[in-house]
DNA sequence: CGTCGACTTGACACCTATCAAAGGCTGTGG
DNA sequence: CCACAGCCTTTGATAGGTGTCAAGTCGACG
């Protein structure tokens, strides 16, 4: 289950007893900000993160949302590119950089499946563009919806699936405003397509209309 | 110079004795069709290539350009997920799978060698999706032009940089139409930060505009 | 010189951003 | 337990940007 499970010693100063299956941290708590110096990886085991940039002029993007079994911390160099927290209670495991290393020269195997995680994230960001690229904002929204029921395994009608990121969230993740998120989830629930329950979720009422309206295969990883 | 100089033998099927520092391909050659069986990792030596995915309502994206350096083939499964072609003569640095996974329990340190570079491709699509998540083109445009001057090397007033690719070949790379693509360049032209000399080519003008075009919206009628 | 494709330019409609305000949920304090 | 405050979300009106459709220009090539 975990990507390294002998690979960080329990002496590391990020680690403590208590924390067997990996590092406990509540809602909102920051993994790492935009600059610091880049030297773990970070494996979602469970809970939702969130990776986000955030430009001069104030503006951000959501540049991803980050689901049990992903890796964290792919795609930097000497310093994190952006910030990431978490929007839910959650358990990630914590692996130092020069573990890693010191893990693939007595582990060559380990590599190959480093490089395939790796693949997984490009995939993904495949994904996003593909989505960013989608002209109308119901696209996108459609395509964003599909892909968190894939990510959490609810890929069917009548489905509660978590939605733990805020209006705010999905949009800068979208390249769209919040009320035009909010608009388009409204539409979408008026069509009978979604229900949305209450804050936090929504529920799948007619995959097939969403696919349709998605207009493209929803392969997510 | 080379990804893996030793790694693929000279008796491999897609090798002649003809093409020692790689294979050399002509513009418009396909490496291969989305949906192939994904079997090798290509590494461009010279020219320019493009990565194209094609939906089933005949819209296109430009998932990517690669330059001299990049790694063509990380990110997909079993199977290629989109198009890639040559945009210029070129030539690209074979890998099969296979060697690559030997090579690496031979020379573990590879291992991260690829890691690193794969890494490099996700901070790339990254760059991407910052950039698609842009309201307006002109952002969109003027990041674009920045990217390819940096990738060029002539991030610097006065160049000529070759800008291989189609209108349409933007416009479907940054979400855009050719109208809206051709616009912006004419009102970049018109301002003075870029000259259009002809086909296939731009000039930067002023740097620093457009690098404050590309970073807030500035919008002077 | 003529044809063809790529590019540019123009007119208009639609979609989305923006500005504004009201509604609803949640947590806190009385 | 209720009232209130604050934030998130929804809804409305408007304007601007971009897509769409259409025509015209430019350059490459036979």
């Amino acid at each position: 289950m975990y990507l390294f499970p002998h690979a960080a010693p329990e002496s590391h100063a990020e680690r403590n007893a208590a924390d067997a299956p990996g590092r406990v941290v509540g809602a909102t708590t920051v993994l790492f900000h935009e600059g610091d110096h880049a030297d773990a990886l970070y494996e979602v085991v469970t809970g939702v993160f969130r990776a986000t940039k955030v430009f001069q002029d104030g503006r951000r993007q959501v540049v991803a949302f980050a689901y049990p079994g992903d890796i964290i911390g792919f795609g930097h160099g000497d310093a994190y590119r952006f910030d990431c927290d978490a929007l839910t209670p959650a358990r990630v495991q914590v692996t130092a950089r020069g573990d890693i290393s010191q893990a693939m020269r007595q582990r060559p195997e380990l590599g190959e499946k480093l490089l395939t995680l790796a693949a997984g994230e490009i995939a993904s960001m495949h994904e996003l563009s593909l989505l960013l690229c989608r002209k109308s904002a119901m696209e996108r929204i459609a395509g964003f919806l599909l892909s968190l029921a894939t990510r959490t395994g609810k890929l069917a009608n009548d489905q509660r699936i978590s939605l733990p990121m805020c209006r705010a969230d999905i949009a800068d993740h979208l390249g769209l405003t919040i009320e035009t998120v909010s608009r388009n989830l409204t539409k979408l629930k008026l069509r009978g397509i979604i229900d949305l329950p209450g804050r936090g979720n929504f529920i799948l009422r007619d995959l097939g209309r969403l696919q349709a309206l998605a207009e493209c295969e929803a392969v997510v990883h």
